[in-house]
DNA sequence: GTCTATAGTGTGATAGAC
DNA sequence: GTCTATCACACTATAGAC
C-alpha cells in the first residue's frame, strides 16, 4: 500500500497545482460576478486578474458557461446552507416562513449571484450536465436538494391536516416557490413592484400559500413584521 | 389652410417612407425575436434581413436597447389585450382567475417576447426612458396599466370583505403578480419545477392568493381544470 | 438628407510554437 | 502547461459617396 514512487509523488503535486490554479480561477470569477455580474466576467478580464493568458483558462474550464455552471453550484450549497440553518424549527409553517424569508433574503443581497442560478437563459449554466462520481450519475439539478427542504415542510402540514385536500405537497412546495422566486426576480429587474417592499409581499405570499387552514391558531407573525402594512 | 405646397407634400412622402421603414424594421425584430429571442437579434442579422446596411438602422433606432424596448412596449399592449378580454367577468375572484391562466398562458406561448419584457437585466429594455407625447410625460412602466387590472380585482374582493383584513389590494395584486411571474420564469428557464405542470401551479396560486375568504362558496373550477390533480 | 463602407474595439474560442 | 497569434463575430460611430 504505502507504495509511491518519485514519480507518483510529481504527478500528485501536479494535481494539487492544478486544482489549485483551478480554484484560484474560480475564487476570481466568483467576486467579479458577485460585484459586476455574470455578464460582464469576460476570458480576457479574468486571465488577466489572475495573471495569465485567456487560453490558460480554457485548460481548467471547457467554457465561459463552464465557469457560470461552478459558481452555480457554489452558489446553490450557499443558499441550501441558509436553509440548513432553519431545520430545527419545529413546527413546519413556522420553519417555511423563515425559509422563505431567508430565500428572498439571499436573492436581493447576493443579486447577481442569484440571476446567475436562476434568471439567465438555461444555456449558460443550468444543465450542469451529467455529474459523473464514483461511476454513477448524479443529480444533474443542484435546486433539487434545496427544493426537497420546502417539500419536507409541506409535507408535514399535509399529515398534520393543515392542508387543503386538494393540494399535494409537492406541488405547494413548487408553487411558493414560484412565487418567492418570483419576488425576487421582479425586484432585481426593478421592471414592476415599486410600490410594495419585498418584506410585505413575502409575508403576504407565506400567509396566502399555508395560512388558510392555519389562521384559526395563533400566528406567529408578532416577531419580526415590517411596519410597512399595506402599501 | 388648405395651403399645401408641392414641397409640404414632398417632405410628407419622406415622413411617410420613413415611418414605413420603421415599421418594417420593427416587423423583421419582432419576428426574429419570437423565434430566436432577443440575445440572437443582432444589427447585422436584422440589417441583412431588411435588406439595408446595419448603419442604416441607427437612423431610425438609437441603439439595439431601443428596438427591444419597442417590442416591449408591442408585448405589453398585447398581454393587456388579453387582460382586457376578461374584464366583462363581473365576479372578481372569476376574473382574477381568467386573467392569471391568461397570463401564464401568455408567458408560456411566447416565450421569447416574455423573456425580453420581464427577464432582461433591466439595462436592455425596461427603462422606456421618458416619453413625451403632447409635452407630458407618459409613465415609463409600460406594464403598470396592465397591473392594475389586477389590483382592481383585488380592491372588489376587498369591498366585499373578500380579503383577509391585513392584506391591501395593491400588495395583493402585486403578490399574485409575482406568483405568476414566478411560474412562467422557472418554467421557461426549465431551471427547475419539473415536476408539477403550469396549470396546476396556477391553479394552486389562485387558490391560495383569493380561496381564503372564497372557500365557504361555489367554486368555479369545474370547467377547465386539467386532470392532472397533484403532480 | 440618406445611406454605404469601413474603422475601431470588444467578445469567446482555438491552433500551434515552445 | 502556457503563451502568442488569430479567427469569426458582435457592436458603435463616422467619413464621404450619392
Amino acid at each position: 500500500m504505502p507504495r509511491i514512487g518519485p514519480q507518483e509523488r510529481r504527478t500528485e503535486q501536479r494535481r494539487e497545482q492544478r486544482q489549485a490554479l483551478r480554484e484560484r480561477i474560480l475564487e476570481v470569477s466568483r467576486e467579479i460576478v458577485r460585484r459586476e455580474g455574470f455578464a460582464s466576467l469576460s476570458m480576457r478580464k479574468l486571465a488577466e486578474a489572475i495573471d495569465y493568458s485567456p487560453a490558460a483558462l480554457y485548460l481548467h474550464f471547457k467554457s465561459r458557461g463552464d465557469i457560470a455552471r461552478a459558481l452555480c453550484v457554489e452558489g446553490h450549497a450557499s443558499l441550501r446552507d441558509a436553509f440548513l440553518a432553519h431545520t430545527s424549527i419545529a413546527d413546519p409553517a413556522a420553519r417555511l416562513n423563515a425559509m422563505g424569508r431567508a430565500y428572498v433574503e439571499f436573492g436581493l443581497a447576493e443579486p447577481e449571484t442569484y440571476r446567475l442560478m436562476f434568471m439567465e437563459p438555461a444555456e449558460s449554466a443550468q444543465p450542469a450536465a451529467e455529474v459523473h462520481d464514483n461511476g454513477k450519475a448524479q443529480a444533474a439539478e443542484p435546486g433539487a436538494a434545496t427544493l426537497s427542504l420546502i417539500a419536507d415542510a409541506f409535507v408535514e402540514l399535509r399529515a398534520a391536516d393543515r392542508l387543503p385536500a386538494h393540494a399535494g405537497p409537492l406541488a405547494c412546495a413548487e408553487g411558493l416557490w414560484a412565487n418567492l422566486h418570483g419576488i425576487v426576480a421582479l425586484k432585481l429587474n426593478r421592471a414592476a413592484l415599486p410600490e410594495t417592499p419585498a418584506a410585505t409581499l413575502v409575508e403576504l405570499s407565506l400567509d396566502a400559500w399555508f395560512a388558510p387552514a392555519n389562521r384559526t391558531e395563533p400566528r406567529f407573525n408578532a416577531s419580526n413584521r415590517p411596519d410597512t402594512s399595506t402599501r
